[in-house]
DNA sequence: GTTCTTAACTTGAACGGTTCCAGAAAGTTG
DNA sequence: CAACTTTCTGGAACCGTTCAAGTTAAGAAC
């Protein structure tokens, strides 16, 4: 978990201004993985009051694109975030309550960007999510 | 592409009633792989006249649960349909114009089930999305 | 420090895909 | 053919997200 400072180092880092906004936010994401919108807005509004619902969308955005987060949006679910950024992890996706959990890559490093075909297709990223059940799910379903 | 009467078979084969409706719905996914419900709604009024939003809806989601379709939904995208379903295969998306590309599984048959943990979770599908540009975008920005 | 410029934030409204609801219509069973 | 469901229609609502115009504040130059 990054400390204060360190979150204003990685909004320097990637040249956005450094607002409370952003560091609440940023902040937030490091603390809540794979956090939705609404999840993230209320941690903001937690540390500093009252922020505009548009504010942090338009804070993430800018963070998504300058690649300090990544957003995921696995199917019959809304736009979630994280800080993991650049390692190449997987997804895993409970269908009945939504949990996620990161995998390492099975193939490594830099992996799975061999698709048997192409097509032609310029490949830049293998996106994988392994849909099933959480223990707690699994276990609440036994009962 | 299945004829009138195989179209009709898969519905009865899955108990399902058969209508106009779901005979235009499901030959448009045939005639239309990865459409969206827009495109579909259209197909189906051009074969049946007036239908209704809501009816072609319904029947997409009948379809689905009854496993005669598959339900995508990419990140950014909206939901789209497709007929090959329990084949296992995979799909290669163009960032900048949305086009999407079947592939077969690199692993094989019954593949990609094993992440490298499981964090405790039953996995039933391994869901594979190689993002990159398709080769006609490639054209376009070289020029 | 003050001023200036530009990016960021606020407020309010709109948008689009999807779903919900109640009633009418049509397919299926006996 | 009659009864029973399931499906389809029409209309409205919902919700996450985005757009637009104007105000505020961060960072750079003087």
């Amino acid at each position: 978990m990054p400390t204060a400072v360190e979150i204003e180092e990685l909004l320097r880092g990637a040249d956005l201004r450094v607002t409370q906004p952003r560091i609440a936010a940023l902040t937030a994401v490091h603390q809540h993985p794979h956090a939705e919108t609404s999840t993230i807005v209320e941690a903001v509004r937690t540390d500093l009051g009252e922020v505009s619902v548009q504010a942090v969308y338009d804070v993430l955005r800018a963070l998504t694109e300058a690649g300090l987060l990544r957003r995921i949006e696995p199917a019959g679910s809304v736009a979630r975030y994280e800080s993991r950024v650049d390692d190449n992890h997987h997804h895993l996706i409970c269908r009945s309550c939504g949990a996620i959990a990161d995998v390492d890559c099975a193939a490594g490093a830099t992996p799975c960007l061999t698709a048997s075909e192409n097509h032609g297709f310029e490949i830049d990223e293998a996106e994988v999510i392994y849909w099933g059940r959480c223990p707690e799910c699994l276990a609440a379903q036994s009962n």
